[in-house]
DNA sequence: CGTGTAAGGAATTCTGACACG
DNA sequence: CGTGTAAGGAATTCTGACACG
């Protein structure tokens, strides 16, 4: 569909592995896969062994940045989820006024 | 400098396996390690390992397609070589011309 | 030339647990 | 709650070589 069939978005492909997202972002693995119990970050799963996007790499980064300022997971998850309200709310909105103006 | 600090470029940054890059081109790793032999990749290496970008994914599925073509690995490096110098050329004519239109 | 495969070793990742607090 | 670590196992990757052609 799109021009570039083989782009599609670099961003949201899930092909990084554990260990370098470590390196990317600086925290350790330990923490890294706290956080997905804590479902703050949900990679994909090839044999057992996790794989993230860059999309990944910068939730965790902020996560990192929530936590030293000394947010908790559960507020951080909170705050995720409300987010997610929010949009979901929007896109109800714009397809009940789409094209009515 | 740029908006984003983090984003980069996606595109370019080396951090996928071999493993990943073979389910994304369709290649045997050992195609894989090939061309690189035949210089028509470069990857990065950390401790030993393979690490890929999305360009050097594209790469690969350029070259892909070429071999179907019947086109030699040593066809295909001339045809890089070319195209490098072509772009270096062109960056000395802009760097020569520059506002003096 | 281009690619498959078996071989042995090194590096990566995984989980569940114990520790500290 | 959040994170470190040692433990044992499973999956990945690496290289050099032999094979076929």
């Amino acid at each position: 569909m799109t021009a570039h069939p083989q782009e599609d978005h670099y961003k949201y492909k899930k092909v990084i592995s554990i260990g370098v997202v470590s390196e990317l972002t600086g925290l350790s693995q330990r923490q890294i896969r706290y956080y997905e119990e804590r479902k703050l970050v949900f990679p994909d799963r090839s044999k057992g062994i996790r794989k993230y996007s860059f999309a990944d790499v910068e939730q965790l980064m902020k996560i990192a940045n929530q936590r030293e300022e000394g947010v908790s997971t559960w507020e951080i998850r909170q705050e995720m989820t409300k987010e997610l309200r929010e949009r979901m709310l929007k896109g109800q909105m714009n397809a009940h006024f789409r094209r009515r103006s």
